[in-house]
RNA sequence: GGAGAGGUUCCCGAGUGGUCAAAGGGAACAGACUGUAAAUCUGUCGGCGGACGCCUUCGUAGGUUCAAAUCCUACCCUCUCCA
């Protein structure tokens, strides 16, 4: 079969394509007549924060790109400047378009770490929805039921549960499925989460006469806590603004029976790499070692190699053999002595003075690693000194 | 428009005049144990002060009372059923 190669390229990774037989066909006619796949994805311009969940997908397009095909994000800024009516979410009122414009560019920003510029097409919602009159929205409507979209696990949900859903909400996948009219999608890219979606961009396409789009749909990446599906609400995930050290950090945070998924989702690993990973781990070799070469990939995709090495040094000094790291906020003290609460307030690694209390109560707290107990200690301040509170806060203390 | 239910601390959720900073669970944090984790066990979990105390908190704003998350009034919001 034609696009053997191709093919395998693309569904490395993906859990689902539907369907795939017009992907094939899909490709095969572009290669014909030489003009390239335009492949989509949506982003929602509500925050700016980029975690490596987000980037299964966008890694996906990056091979459609190395394929010779065009990628397009759409930014959804229509949506996200009428925000939530009901005003149940507190977290998202209707943001300004300065703000949607300064998310967008944020979030492009942290894309092309993955994406390529230059095969790379940028869209705003609003370009199309900003003039669109009611009788074509209501057109559009007419298209769906009611009863479709209460199929749909997660509005059917809500509604059972009694969870407000609002109807712009309702409306959410035919604005997206609009999206997919407006550009020519030949493939729309997402997280399995996003097949309704995506599949009612068919519909539409459908419906204004055009070749239905594909879907490739690609697993959710799990969270941190290898629990829930990685997202910036349950602060599980790794964001690809986080320091080197934190990626190394909260990937090995991450619960042994995940490393092999992550191997799969969140690095650049071949499927032969990663099976034998995958043996390697089963005959029973410490999952610890491999787990830091999962670290070491992600903050290599980042950062580089020479950055990746440095981290995990970094994080064995510190919590293999308790060592301090190297670097740490520093504060600098005029006074000869102080206080440990005062210290471990004004130095913010304590929230208030009940919790320094309790971390001290705790045996928590310790300077230059002698533990502190007692809530009168009086420091005395001298050149540099290091204020350690549980596992991973540390401030320099420095004598002004 | 009518009838009913409801809005509690990060989340879920108990609490219907004082014994409530508010049960229980989850999350989080600390300690032990480890491989750095997970699991497990122990502890903490509004703020200020050594406990006793004080301040802020139970949708919002007022009111009743010696005393209110709990009663009253108005308002805002959500859900369900009927139309």
């Amino acid at each position: 079969m034609a696009f053997d190669k191709e093919m395998q390229i693309i569904m490395k990774g993906v859990e689902e394509i539907v369907p795939k037989a017009e992907l094939i066909k899909k490709l095969e006619k572009s290669a014909k007549e030489n003009k390239p796949l335009r492949i989509k994805y949506g982003i929602d311009p509500t925050g700016s924060d980029v975690h490596i969940g987000h980037l299964v997908p966008i890694r996906k397009m990056r091979e459609f790109q190395d394929l010779g095909h065009v990628g397009v994000i759409i930014i959804g800024d229509f949506t996200a400047q009428i925000g939530d009516p009901t005003g149940k979410d507190e977290s998202r009122p209707p943001l300004t378009a300065e703000q949607v414009k300064a998310n967008a560019a944020k979030y492009m920003e942290q894309l092309y770490t993955v994406l390529d510029p230059e095969k790379t097409e940028v869209r705003w919602q609003s370009e199309w929805f900003g003039e669109m009159g009611m009788a074509e929205v209501l057109k559009m409507l007419g298209k769906f039921t009611l009863a479709q979209f209460l199929a749909h696990d997660t509005f059917r949900k809500r509604y059972e549960t009694g969870t407000p859903l609002g109807m712009h909400e309702i409306m959410y996948p035919v604005l997206q499925g609009y999206d997919s009219v407006a550009i020519e999608a030949d493939v729309e890219l997402g997280a399995t989460e996003q097949k309704f979606n995506i599949l009612t961009g068919r519909d539409m396409q459908k419906y204004f006469g055009m070749e239905e789009q594909v879907a490739v749909l690609s697993p959710i990446l799990m969270g941190t806590d290898g629990v829930n599906k990685m997202s910036k609400s349950l602060n599980n995930y790794i964001a690809v603004f986080d320091t080197p050290k934190d990626k190394y950090g909260k990937t090995m945070s991450i619960p042994d029976n995940m490393i092999v998924n992550y191997f799969n989702y969140a690095t650049l690993l071949s499927v032969d790499e990663i099976k034998e990973i995958e043996t390697e781990l089963k005959s029973g070799s410490n999952p610890k070692f491999i787990k830091q070469r999962l670290a070491r990939e992600i903050v290599k995709m980042y950062h580089g190699e020479e950055v990746a090495k440095q981290a995990e040094a970094e994080f064995n000094a510190v919590f293999s053999q308790g060592k301090i790291p190297t670097d740490m906020p520093e504060f600098t003290f005029e006074e000869d002595e102080m206080s440990i609460l005062a210290l471990l307030t004004d130095t913010k690694l304590c929230a208030s003075g009940g919790e320094a209390r309790r971390m001290l109560k705790q045996g928590a707290v310790s300077i230059d690693g002698n533990k502190i107990t007692s809530k009168d200690e009086v420091v005395k301040l001298d050149g540099e000194m290091v204020l350690k509170v549980g596992k991973r806060r540390f401030a320099k203390l420095i004598k002004g």
